[in-house]
DNA sequence: TTGCTCCTCACGTCACGTGAGGTGGC
DNA sequence: TTGCTCCTCACGTCACGTGAGGTGGC
């Protein structure tokens, strides 16, 4: 037998605070050796310590009180060594969640980016003239070699000459609902436009992640794919519509285009 | 503008709950798009299912509320980064953490023997003659001379034979405190004792973890901080008197001791 | 009397989950 | 009328921490 000591000793004894003494108490898994029947004061035993200890180490190792309740009543090894490991498996368990969610987060904060061909980039704001129409997904072709005309026809009426290569919006529906709003754009300094069918508009500043699709528009869809992959698997998709580029034209002949970047919104954690 | 949607509908479409959206709109991190004024239905736009999603994505992450808010709030790339930053060191601190649990759990389930002499051992119950008393750390040596005689004596007065070698028990205040319960025992098969000074007692079973110490008692402290550094890394320290058996006398002359098993109680979770 | 330790409620934490009890539109 | 969805409380989770308000012994 060992002495008996005050709470606020046994605290200092063991590193465990009064409050979680108490707790232990009310729930059971370490009583007080005596309680003064006149004023309700807990009195520990010295030799208490070391139970104490082997409570402090399990909590410590993340066991919940309950376990570590029935692996102290437990008298047989199996029955202990039981808790133990399916804690352990627990542990493993969030240990690979941790482990996870860590390298989401290295991955957020300088993203790999040679495993594809994707960079980042940074769309500034832009005035456009544009030609809009909420379209079937079916008819985009048609559509999109239209509005490629009027553009030109605009362009060329007004006399003025592009600030860069077209491009185009197309909103998330037209591929999830196969119906949605299409624009074509082309950069220009004029804010008024000289075509009904055509009007100006301010283009918002967007973070995107690009992929550059070569060759004409056939088979462009793998290439959606690859960077709708790439990009839930690394980065955070943002809303706005998809965009793209088309490069390598000749002049005016905005048809002509040899490559096409598309720009998918994202959410940006990188300068 | 995308469509209207019910909170239900929402909630397919985020693959967040409607209890989590409710919650969401309740701390201002997601605002429905609009509200019946009559019945207080929640209507969600389309458009907001990409916000959800990256609110999903980082709650995922681990992210508390309030920081997503203020990732979501921030307009500077720089800002986001900085949040995102203390995240992952959160969540690196929380990794090592869990590292360190598992890897003490898996050695709780099969200690690493090698690194030390220690190895684990079910001491059974075993019948004994004792002899005890309450001394203090500076006098343990004579004390123990003293209690081999009287034991030795009584073995000879009763015309028996010890069925193993020597040993003793010693309170942990002993070392702690200087000042503590020694008891010299040897097992026999008597359970009475023909010396008053000498009684017959049954040493309880116990678990645990023995370091040899060779030689004379000369150095054997570093033995014992040995084992008591092993324990406290490897293993869990138990309730009970510290253990020695003292092996390679010959014969009865129990004071020609060559080695010394030292014995440490241990939370047992090992067959 | 002042300080100190002890006591017992009661509430807060964090991000929702789990009912209970009720309403509006088909 | 029945089913379905939606609503708003109110309470539970987990292991204590944080006071508030009060008591007993030096």
């Amino acid at each position: 037998m060992g002495s008996q000591v005050s709470i606020g000793d046994f605290s200092v004894m063991t590193s465990l605070s009064r409050k979680a003494l108490r707790h232990y108490h009310d729930l059971g898994l370490l009583e007080p050796a005596y309680i003064d029947a006149h004023n309700g004061y807990r009195f520990y035993d010295t030799t208490q310590v070391d139970h104490a200890q082997i409570i402090r180490r399990f909590r410590a190792l993340g066991m919940s009180i309950p376990d570590v309740k029935a692996l102290l009543s437990a008298e047989d090894t199996d029955v202990r060594n039981d808790i133990i490991t399916a804690h352990l498996r627990r542990m493993e368990q969030q240990l690979q969640t941790t482990m996870d969610t860590v390298g989401a987060l290295r991955e957020l904060l300088s993203p790999v980016r040679r495993s594809a061909n994707v960079e980042l980039r940074h769309e500034p704001e832009i005035t456009a003239w544009t030609i809009s129409a909420v379209i079937e997904h079916a008819e985009i072709d048609r559509w999109f070699c239209a509005a490629m005309r009027g553009l030109t026809q605009a362009l060329s009426i007004s006399g003025t000459v592009a600030q860069g290569p077209p491009g185009g919006l197309y909103a998330r529906e037209l591929f999830t609902d196969s119906y949605g709003e299409a624009t074509l754009f082309v950069p220009t300094s004029h804010d008024t436009s000289p075509v009904p069918s055509v009007s100006a508009q301010l283009l918002p500043a967007t973070e995107v992640a690009v992929l550059t699709h070569e060759g004409s528009h056939e088979g462009i869809d793998r290439s959606y794919g690859a960077l709708g992959i790439y990009v839930h698997e690394h980065l955070i998709s943002d809303e706005g519509p998809i965009r793209e580029r088309y490069l390598g034209g000749e002049g005016s002949d905005f048809a002509s285009f040899t490559r096409t970047d598309i720009c998918w919104p994202i959410f940006s954690t990188v300068c």
